[in-house]
DNA sequence: CATATCACG
DNA sequence: ACGTACGTGATATGC
C-alpha cells in the first residue's frame, strides 16, 4: 500500500515556533521553528514510513478568497519577524531532505493539500494530513487521516471519520456546514452572530447541511432564527470561505512525491548553518538513514590535516618554532586544587609550521620543561588556558603569555550559553561534526578527566582550537569585541590562575571550633522549636515547617496565594512579618542562620581546604552573563559579612606568617558608572563633592536639605538608587521596602523627575535593547537578550530590565578586571612578593608580607582609579588586616 | 534532578 | 493584561 504525508508548512512551523523556547545561533539566527518541525518530521517518518510526502506553504502576497472577501485572515497579529526569518530556511531544510515543497500563488496550503488528497483517493493512495490547526479536519475520509498537533510538538489528536463524528457528531463535510455558521475569527470568517459550536451543531444534526437549514430556516425559533435569516449570505459566504479548494491547479506527478534519502552533503551544510549538532551526530550514528559522512562533513579535511602533521620531539619543537610564535597548547594536567598539581603530558601545535610535539612527563622534570616552554614567550592558544596555565605557574615562576582561548572568545561572542564545548565549536566555525566518540574529550569539563585522556587525543583538542580560531577571530573581530578579547580578558586567564594558586589559608583548627559553638546553637535552637511546635519535625523541610506554622499553630498566612508547587512560603522576608508575633517565627529564623552558617561555611568548607591549609578556589571567566566572575569550591565571593555573627566565619581566614591581607574596595562603583554614563549632571556633582550619595538622593528626591535627612529617607533613597540600577518597578521597590506597590511607584516618579538624564539613559537602553536584541557595556562587551523577543509578557518585562542592569552591572565587571590585570602586573613588575588571591565583584584583596603593604596599598589604589576613566573618579576604601575579619 | 532557601556583590 | 528588582553558588529536601 502507498502511503501519503500532506504537511501544512506554514501552521505547523507556527506551531513548532511557539512551542519552543527560542534557539539563537552564534550569528543570531532564530532557529526553535525549524528545529521543532525537523524533530517531529523525523518522527512521522519513522513512525508512518511514506512512499510518498509534500510539504504545503501559503505564499505571500492574496489568495482567491480575499477577491470576493477582502477582509479574509485580516485583524491577524504579525508574524514575529524571528518566526518569518525561519520559514526561507524551512525551505532550505526540506530541499535538503528531499522532500517536495509546494506552493502556488493566490491558494493555500489547504488548498493545495486537498487538491493532492483528492487525487490520492482516486489512485488508491492512504493520506495522512499533518497540521497545526482544525480547518483541514473536512478533508478526512475513509482513506485520508488527519493529524493535530496539540501544545508541545509531540502530543497529536488522529481523526479519522469516525474520530469526527465522536469528537463533533459531525460528518467531514458536514465540518464545513459549521465553519459557515459559527464563523472562525482567526480567520476573520464572519458566521451567523450568536451560533456558535454547540448551537450549530445542534441545527446540523437536526437539518443535515447548511443549505437544508436555510432552506427551513423559517423553522427556526426565537433570537437564533432571527440572526439566521438576516444572515444567510452571510452564511454562505462563511462556508464558501471555509471550505477548501480541492481542485487548485496543483502540477504533480507522484514520482515527483516520493520518498527519497536526503542529500546529505547539503544537508549538513544546512544543519551546519543552523547548529543543529544533535541532528548531525543522530544522522552519524545511523538512525535509518546510511551515508559515508567523512566524506561531506569535513571530517575527512581536518584528518587529513592531522595526520600530515609533522610530529618532532620536544627539544626539537623548541628550537623549529621561534621565540614569540603562536602556539596551540593542551597538557593532561590536572590543577588539582587541593594538592600540587600533576603534568603528565604537554602537547603543543604550531598551525603555521604545521609540526607537533607531544612530551611525556616525570615529576623530576616538570620544573625543567615549564621553564623551557616559558623562555620561548610562545602566544598560547587554547581552549580552557587556565587550567594549563594554572599547573604550569605551579612548577616555574616564570611569566606565559595567553593569547588566544576559544572558550574566552565565545563567551564574548554570546554570555547567555552555560557551556563552551569544543565539539559546539568545531561544528560552528569548522563546519565538523565531531565523532561521537570524540565528543567526550571535546567537552568543557575536561579540566577534570584531563589526566586520563591519552596524548593523541589532547593533540587533537589543540589542533581543533586552530580551526577552529580564523572563523572565530572574524565573528569577534566583526562584533568589535577584539580589545575587550586582548585587552583584558586574555591577560585575565593569567591573573586568575594565579590567583587560584595563591589562594588562601583557612584554619581547620578554628573553622571546627566554630562549627562546635554553632552545633551547640543549633541544638539549642531545635529544643526549643520541638517545644512551641509540640512535637519534633524537620525544620529545615520548608514543607514541613509550613505545616507547623500556618496549619498546626495556625499562623495566618501574611501571603495572598502559596507558591507554585502550592505550598507556603517560608522564605525569611516572609517570616520575617511574623516573628514579632510569634516566638516560634523568630527561632526559626535563628536556627536557619545557624545552620546555614554550619552546613556551608563549617562542613562545607573543610573538606576544601588542602595543603598547606589552602583553599584554592575556582574564579569561572565564563558562567556570569554580565561579565562578571563567579567562584566556586569553595565560593570565597559569598562568606558572610552582613551579620556580625555570621562575619566570624571571616577569622578562619587567615594571612600568612608574617603577612598581612589589603583590602580594597571600589566605592559605590555601580551608582558612580550610572552617573557617569547617563551624563546626569546632579549624581555626577554629588560624587565630585564627596557626598554621601544615599543621603544627597534622599534631599533631593524628597526635598528636604540634606542635614534633616533622617535614617528613614536615607534607607528609602538608599533602596531607590538599588532599584534604579536593577530596573526597578512600582512592586519590586515596595516589596523591599515593607510598602505598597502605589507607593513604591511614586517614588520612582519622584526620582526620575529629579534625575532626568538618567531616566533618558535607561530609555535609550531599552529601546537599542530591544531593537538589536542585545545591549553593550562601556567597554563593548556584549549580552544579548533574546528575550525581548519572547511572546510571554513576564520575559519581555524581564529583557528590560537586563537592558537597564547590564551595562551598569557589566561595566562595573570590566573596570575590575582591567584593575586586577594591572595589580597582578604591577605586583609582579616590582618585584614584591605580595600576590593578588581574591576578588569579590568590586573588591581586591592582596596577600604579602607586611612590609611590603604599603606599597601594596599604593599599586592598589593606582590600579583601580585608573583603571577606566570616566565623567565620575572611581574611589577605593583600603584596609589591611592579619584575618579577612579585620578587613575592615 | 528540581525546588526552596540563603550567603554574597 | 501580566507578574515583578540584577548577578551568582551551596546546601537540604523530596519527587
Amino acid at each position: 500500500m502507498k502511503k501519503l504525508v500532506l504537511i501544512d508548512g506554514n501552521s505547523l512551523l507556527f506551531r513548532a515556533y511557539f512551542a519552543m523556547r527560542p534557539m539563537v545561533t552564534s550569528k543570531g539566527m532564530h532557529t526553535q521553528g525549524v528545529f521543532a518541525f525537523v524533530n517531529m518530521l523525523n518522527k512521522i517518518i519513522a513512525d508512518y514510513e511514506p512512499s510518498h510526502i509534500a510539504v504545503a506553504f501559503d505564499m505571500k502576497g492574496g489568495t482567491f478568497r480575499h477577491d470576493v472577501y477582502k477582509e479574509y485572515k485580516a485583524g491577524r497579529l504579525k508574524t514575529p519577524p524571528e518566526l518569518l526569518s525561519q520559514i526561507p530556511m524551512m525551505h532550505e531544510v526540506l530541499e535538503a531532505l528531499n522532500i517536495a515543497v509546494i506552493e502556488i500563488p493566490q491558494y493555500e496550503a489547504d488548498d493545495i493539500i486537498g487538491t493532492i488528497a483528492a487525487r490520492a483517493e482516486a489512485d488508491g493512495l492512504d493520506t495522512l494530513i499533518i497540521s497545526g490547526d482544525k480547518d483541514e479536519l473536512q478533508l478526512v475520509g475513509p482513506h485520508v487521516n488527519v493529524l493535530i498537533n496539540k501544545r508541545g510538538m509531540s502530543e497529536f489528536d488522529l481523526y479519522d471519520v469516525d474520530a469526527m463524528k465522536e469528537r463533533y457528531g459531525l460528518t467531514p463535510k458536514q465540518f464545513i456546514d459549521l465553519k459557515g455558521l459559527m464563523g472562525d475569527s482567526s480567520d476573520n470568517i464572519p458566521g451567523v452572530p450568536g451560533i456558535g459550536e454547540k448551537k450549530g451543531i445542534a441545527l446540523l444534526e437536526q437539518y443535515g447541511s447548511l443549505e437544508n437549514l436555510i432552506d427551513h430556516a423559517d423553522e427556526v425559533k426565537g433570537k437564533m432564527g432571527e440572526n439566521l435569516r438576516d444572515n444567510i449570505e452571510v452564511a454562505r459566504m462563511s462556508k464558501w470561505l471555509a471550505t477548501i479548494n480541492t481542485e487548485s491547479p496543483v502540477e504533480f506527478g507522484w514520482e515527483d512525491l516520493e520518498y527519497k534519502a536526503p542529500d546529505m552533503e547539503k544537508l549538513i551544510a544546512v544543519y551546519t548553518e543552523l547548529e543543529f549538532s544533535s541532528f548531525i551526530r543522530k544522522l552519524q550514528t545511523g538512525n535509518g538513514i546510511q551515508t559515508d559522512l567523512n566524506a561531506v562533513s569535513g571530517r575527512a579535511d581536518l584528518s587529513e590535516g592531522l595526520e600530515s602533521i609533522e610530529r618532532v620531539s620536544f627539544e626539537k619543537f623548541l628550537s623549529d618554532v621561534k621565540e614569540g610564535s603562536e602556539v596551540y597548547i593542551e597538557a593532561a594536567a590536572d590543577a588539582n586544587h587541593l594538592a600540587e598539581p600533576e603534568i603528565r603530558y604537554i602537547c603543543l601545535y604550531s598551525d603555521e609550521k604545521a609540526v607537533a610535539c607531544i612530551k611525556e612527563l616525570t615529576p623530576m622534570d616538570e620544573a625543567i620543561t615549564a621553564d623551557a616552554l616559558a623562555n620561548k614567550d610562545f602566544k598560547l592558544c587554547g581552549c580552557g588556558l587556565k587550567r594549563i596555565l594554572y599547573s604550569l605557574i605551579s612548577k616555574s615562576d616564570s611569566d606565559f603569555m595567553p593569547y588566544y582561548d576559544a572558550q574566552i572568545a565565545e563567551y564574548l561572542i554570546d554570555a547567555n550559553r552555560q557551556k563552551y564545548p569544543l565539539d559546539k565549536l568545531l561544528l560552528r566555525y569548522a563546519g565538523y561534526a565531531a565523532d561521537p566518540s570524540e565528543v567526550s574529550f571535546l567537552s568543557d569539563d575536561v579540566s577534570y578527566k584531563s589526566l586520563e585522556l591519552d596524548p593523541e587525543s589532547l593533540l587533537k583538542r589543540a589542533y581543533y582550537v586552530a580551526k577552529v580560531r580564523p572563523e572565530q577571530q572574524k565573528l569577534l573581530e566583526e562584533n568589535g569585541l577584539r580589545k575587550l578579547f586582548d585587552g583584558c580578558e586574555m591577560p585575565l586567564v593569567l591573573t586568575l590562575a594565579r590567583m587560584e594558586y595563591a589562594g588562601i589559608t583557612c584554619d581547620p583548627a578554628i573553622l571546627k571550633e566554630t562549627g562546635a559553638e554553632l552545633r551547640e546553637s543549633i541544638g539549642k535552637f531545635e529544643q526549643s522549636i520541638y517545644a512551641e511546635a509540640g512535637r519534633e519535625f524537620n525544620i529545615n523541610s520548608p514543607k514541613q515547617l509550613g505545616a507547623v506554622l500556618f496549619d498546626d499553630l495556625g499562623i495566618p498566612y501574611p501571603k495572598s496565594g502559596k507558591n507554585k508547587s502550592g505550598s507556603y512560603s517560608t522564605a525569611a522576608d516572609i517570616l520575617d512579618k511574623l516573628k514579632d508575633d510569634n516566638r516560634i517565627v523568630a527561632e526559626v529564623l535563628a536556627y536557619r542562620k545557624v545552620a546555614k552558617l554550619n552546613s556551608t561555611y563549617v562542613e562545607g568548607l573543610l573538606p576544601l581546604i588542602g595543603e598547606g591549609s589552602r583553599v584554592r578556589p575556582h574564579f569561572m571567566q565564563t558562567v556570569a552573563a554580565t561579565g562578571r566572575l563567579s567562584c566556586t569550591e569553595p565560593n570565597l565571593q559569598n562568606i558572610p559579612i552582613r551579620d556580625e555573627y555570621g562575619r566570624l566565619i571571616r577569622k578562619a581566614f587567615i594571612a600568612g606568617d608574617g603577612d598581612i591581607f589589603t583590602g580594597s574596595d571600589y566605592s559605590q562603583i555601580e551608582l558612580r558608572i550610572l552617573a557617569a554614563l547617563s551624563g546626569d549632571e546632579s549624581l555626577i556633582a554629588d560624587f565630585k563633592d564627596g557626598k554621601d550619595i544615599h543621603r544627597a538622593t534622599a534631599s533631593r528626591v524628597f526635598e528636604i536639605p540634606e542635614d534633616e535627612v533622617t535614617a528613614l529617607d536615607r534607607t528609602r533613597a538608599k533602596a531607590v538608587n538599588f532599584g534604579v540600577v536593577y530596573g526597578m518597578s512600582g512592586f519590586g521597590l515596595g516589596e523591599s521596602l515593607n510598602i505598597s506597590r502605589s507607593e513604591g511607584q511614586k517614588y520612582i516618579n519622584e526620582y526620575f523627575a529629579k534625575h532626568t538624564a538618567v531616566k533618558e539613559y535607561l530609555d535609550e537602553q531599552v529601546k537599542s535593547g530591544e531593537e538589536n536584541r542585545e545591549v553593550r557595556t562601556h567597554f563593548g562587551r556584549i549580552r544579548k537578550i533574546p528575550e525581548f523577543a519572547s511572546r510571554k509578557f513576564m520575559e519581555r518585562e524581564l529583557a528590560k530590565r537586563l537592558a537597564m542592569n547590564t551595562p551598569i552591572q557589566g561595566t562595573a565587571a570590566d573596570i575590575i578586571k582591567i584593575a586586577m590585570n594591572s595589580v597582578s602586573r604591577e605586583l609582579r613588575k616590582k618585584g614584591l612578593r605580595s600576590r593578588l588571591i581574591l576578588q569579590i565583584h568590586d573588591e581586591l584583596i592582596v596577600e604579602g608580607p607586611e612590609n611590603e603593604a604599603a606599597e601594596v596599598r599604593e599599586i592598589l589604589e593606582n590600579c583601580m582609579m585608573n583603571a577606566a576613566d570616566l565623567a565620575v573618579d572611581l574611589v577605593c576604601d583600603i584596609h589591611t588586616g592579619s584575618t579577612w575579619y579585620d578587613l575592615k
